[in-house]
DNA sequence: GAGTTTGAAACT
DNA sequence: CAGTTTCAAACTC
């Protein structure tokens, strides 16, 4: 757009005094933060200092690039490729509001105005994006193509001050869709900051504040004295108004998002009484973290003017203002209603009645088909181990299902017994809870005693098992499904929220998730196809199963139908789930 | 658009 | 590490 400023300003400035390799033309930007879509972005890689300039180079990075995780916790290398951050990833500077015209319609990315750094330093956005300048209206840059020699030594110069300079400030922010919903307002607050901000006058309420300026709320790495920028803050509200509580509820979401961490913290999150909480927490060290808070700031607090609830809170508050129990960067699980320790016991105790039920119901098939092949046998005089075996075998199973822990599957207990992938993936899970935790190794050897025993044949033996196996892996997949089907319920109403209607703003006013997801105690449509797809599968692994006859198979799969139907009522197994975190990640 | 304010970056 | 200076963006008029 500004042609012709390459060696004078638009301006109108006079340049400064130019070296002789005063760039003549402005190339190409490394980044291109022009695109609505940061699917496709280009990044330019470091030119070796000794290669001469040539044609900008343009790596189109994946799209999937975008969608990588923040950073934030993977600090790059102090090396210059580590310069070429993604836009969405790294975010040095929100885009200044050059990024639109006065309409608010998108125009382009930031267009420095730097004078006497030859936009070789980081107070020069472009180059602290680790972008080239184009269409700048700076003078004397440096910061192109055609002084990548400069260029580099003033990366790395920049590096070796800190080797973090280059990293984002601001990550961890979905960038989806960014402009358009700058030019609305309607910008997210999902983006943690990787630094802090200092400021002093402007209650971090202006754009001089880096984290105002991302849109974030101020946290507790941050120094800035009469921080208002804090969830809870009238001021901020009055300039968010609605928003402000939303967004800090769509942090929320965006830090599960971001630490992909659904799980302890989601319950452990405590409720700081302090806002915000830095990267520590955001990243799980959260709990002890207290002492560290309070560490941090161990300034700034005189000057809030906010009623302090002196105590142990003057601890965060330091810098900023008193604010609400809620730390906007305090994670919860989208999950963490949903899971109840008390569903957890069902979802075992349900699954344990199944186990229970197929064993039964095989033991009877047995019985009887049993009983048809001893007679067959006598007519033909056969010596026979396995009649004596069909009682014995039957007076075992009873045994079991009247054991309320021969039911759990141990492969400790039992050895030589085959697991399926999907019990030993299960186990490998939870090799502690479920199934071992209630389970009584002595019980479950004595009945492994007397399998071995009255299960003359192993493999029938084994076939028991099999549909033990198969019908609490269905359930508890079925389960899983459902966990997963209130999660999006529950995501689809943190987005819709996110949109800031009006009238949910009520909804948002305790910030408990807990609390506002209440109704998702009341009845929910569970979608019937996981639970068709749970049974047909479950019926189709019984039938793949050689061994099973087609009665057992019929029966397995009635018991697994008529359990996840009856016995798990959705509203409680439904939301069973808490599993354990490694599963979750899962979800 | 010019001047002022602000806070990050750079420097001492 | 703290204080000061430089710098450029944000802001005000």
């Amino acid at each position: 757009m500004m042609e012709g400023k390459d060696l004078v300003p638009k301006n109108g400035i006079p340049s400064a005094p130019m070296p002789l390799d005063a760039p003549q033309k402005k190339l190409a930007r490394q980044l291109d933060f022009s695109g609505v879509s940061s699917a496709h972005t280009t990044v330019m890689p470091i030119q070796p200092s000794v290669t001469p300039p040539a044609p900008p180079p343009r790596l189109v990075v994946a799209s999937a690039t975008v969608l990588l995780p923040a950073p934030v916790a993977v600090p790059p290398p102090p090396s210059l490729p580590t310069l070429a951050p993604h836009p969405a990833m790294r975010q040095v500077k929100p885009e200044s509001p050059k990024t639109k015209t006065k309409d608010g319609t998108p125009k382009r990315q930031k267009q420095c105005n730097c004078k006497h750094s030859k936009c070789l330093k980081l107070y020069c956005e472009c180059f602290a994006s680790g972008t080239y300048c184009e269409n700048c209206n700076c003078v004397n840059c440096h910061n192109n193509m055609e002084h990548e020699v400069s260029r580099r030594e003033a990366v790395e110069a920049t590096l070796e001050r800190n080797p973090n300079a280059f990293r984002p400030k601001i990550a961890g922010s979905p960038q989806v869709n960014r402009a358009a919903k700058e030019a609305t307002g309607d910008l997210l607050l999902l983006a943690k900051h990787n630094k802090s901000c200092h400021c002093k006058k402007s209650g971090c309420l202006k754009k001089y504040c880096e984290c105002f300026q991302a849109n974030i709320l101020c946290s507790e790495n941050c120094k800035c004295i009469d921080c208002k920028n804090f969830e809870g803050s009238e001021e901020r509200k009055a300039l968010h108004g609605d928003q402000a509580t939303n967004m800090a509820y769509i942090q929320q979401a965006a830090n599960a998002a971001i630490t992909g961490a659904v799980g302890l913290s989601g319950f452990i999150s405590p409720p700081l009484s302090k806002r915000r909480k830095g990267p520590d927490i955001f990243f799980g060290s959260s709990s002890n973290d207290l002492s560290k808070i309070a560490h941090i700031h161990p300034v700034n607090t005189g000057k809030s003017p906010a009623p302090s609830n002196s105590s142990s809170t003057s601890v965060a508050r330091s810098v900023n203002p008193p604010v609400s129990s809620l730390s906007k960067f305090t994670y919860r699980s989208l999950l963490a209603d949903i899971i109840q320790p008390h569903d957890l016991k069902e979802l075992c105790s349900n699954l344990v009645v199944m186990s229970r039920e197929v064993v039964q119901t095989y033991s009877e098939q047995e019985n009887s088909s049993a009983h048809e092949a001893t007679e067959h046998k006598i007519l033909i005089a056969t010596p026979n181990q396995n009649r004596t075996r069909t009682h014995n075998e039957a007076a075992a199973e009873n045994a079991i299902i009247n054991d309320p822990d021969c039911s759990c599957p141990d492969n400790v207990d039992m050895p030589d017994r085959p697991l399926s992938p999907g019990t030993l993936a299960l186990m490998c899970d939870e090799q502690d809870t479920l199934f071992m935790s209630n389970s009584t190794p002595n019980r479950l050897t004595s009945q492994g005693g007397n399998s071995g025993s009255q299960f003359h044949n192993v493999d029938e033996m084994t076939e028991v098992h099999a549909e033990q196996e198969k019908v609490v892996l269905t359930k508890f997949r079925d389960t899983l499904n459902r966990l997963i089907y209130f999660g999006e319920i529950k995501e689809r109403k943190c987005l819709s929220l996110a949109r800031g209607e009006a009238g949910m703003k009520d909804a948002f006013s305790n910030s408990s998730i807990n609390g506002r997801y209440a109704t998702t105690n009341q009845p929910i449509p569970i979608p019937t196809s996981n639970s068709k797809n749970a049974y047909s599968v479950a019926a189709t692994r019984i039938d793949t199963s050689a061994a099973s006859t087609t009665t057992t198979t019929s029966a397995a799969a009635t018991i697994v139908s008529n359990s996840i139907g009856q016995q798990l009522h959705i509203p409680s197994v439904g939301r069973t789930g808490n599993i354990k975190p490694k599963i979750e990640q899962h979800l």
